[in-house]
DNA sequence: GAAAAATAGTTATACTAAATAACCTTATTG
DNA sequence: CAATAAGGTTATTTAGTATAACTATTTTTC
């Protein structure tokens, strides 16, 4: 039995169990549920293209940022040197990123995305823009507007 | 070099590297950032006590539902049985929760608290209340609530 | 200017969490 | 009563992450 399968069946058969009143009222276990309501439909798409969520980040970083060396795409993704490795060999081996000697200190390479990884970035991008919307379809333009205000206000 | 020593290294290096205005305004992004925020300090008062979120939570849940059966509880977390085996067997052996058979279908365990989990959780909730009100210090009580309402719309 | 220390990146290894499959016991169904 | 399903456990595999050791450069320092 998938996992699907197993949720689905079990919340049918025992719909009767209590939430809690104190998880309800923190602000840390509703960001986690809204998370991964969001987050589904998100890696699913992204599953398309064997792509994961930080390797999504990564393109949309490097994107912005042509060049950068992979110790400051570490740095932005929190991930160690070693994870870069591997992500980069992902990208890269997907054709959709590159990495270039291309700077005065000859260790490091510069990070940058293919033609194909830009095409499929802005492909991307539109979806992902797209899912953000499709999971909040509960909430007005400025319901919206008002959450991202206050989430940013938490982590600024 | 620790995972946070070569964090504050590299940020204080590169802290030019710009961020993603498509990023910025999607909620599942700024969701993953605040709810970052918010766990570590979480993560760290519940290391403690050797426990985790998730044992955290099936405390808050067997406590709402004594005697819940494990496959109940899995639901609830979204876990599958064997990770629910797991998750009982560490609480079992830090004295705060046991499995007993009480039930007509013999199969089956009631999973309930102890007297020590019962001590404890109680614990863990006034610090898990004071965790969740310190990493959001620059909402007003009216943002809380606001936010909550509009994380209760997406998930609900 | 050469030796020492530090940095960018890589490789190898270990550890942890999670998913899958097979299994035992008890219940239910035909 | 045989066959099937369900609750739970165990064993195995897999993926993600962390740690340590290593190469190749660069910077520091004496």
């Amino acid at each position: 039995m998938s996992k699907l399968e197993y949720s689905q069946k079990i919340d049918n058969a025992y719909s009767g169990v209590q939430s809690d009143s104190l998880l309800d009222n923190l602000i840390g276990y509703a960001l986690k549920r809204a998370h991964v309501h969001l987050n589904k439909n998100l890696v699913s798409k992204l599953g398309e293209y064997e792509l994961r969520p930080s390797q999504f980040a990564a393109m949309v970083i490097i994107k912005q940022n042509p060049g950068l060396m992979q110790a400051e795409l570490g740095a932005q993704l929190s991930i160690e040197p070693p994870q870069v490795v591997t992500l980069i060999n992902k990208l890269e081996n997907l054709g959709l990123a590159m990495r270039v000697r291309c700077k005065p200190d000859k260790r490091s390479y510069g990070v940058f995305l293919s033609k194909a990884g830009e095409r499929l970035l802005e492909q991307l991008k539109v979806a992902a823009k797209a899912i953000d919307i499709g999971g909040t379809v509960n909430l007005s333009e400025n319901e919206r507007a008002e959450l991202l205000r206050l989430l940013r206000k938490i982590y600024q």
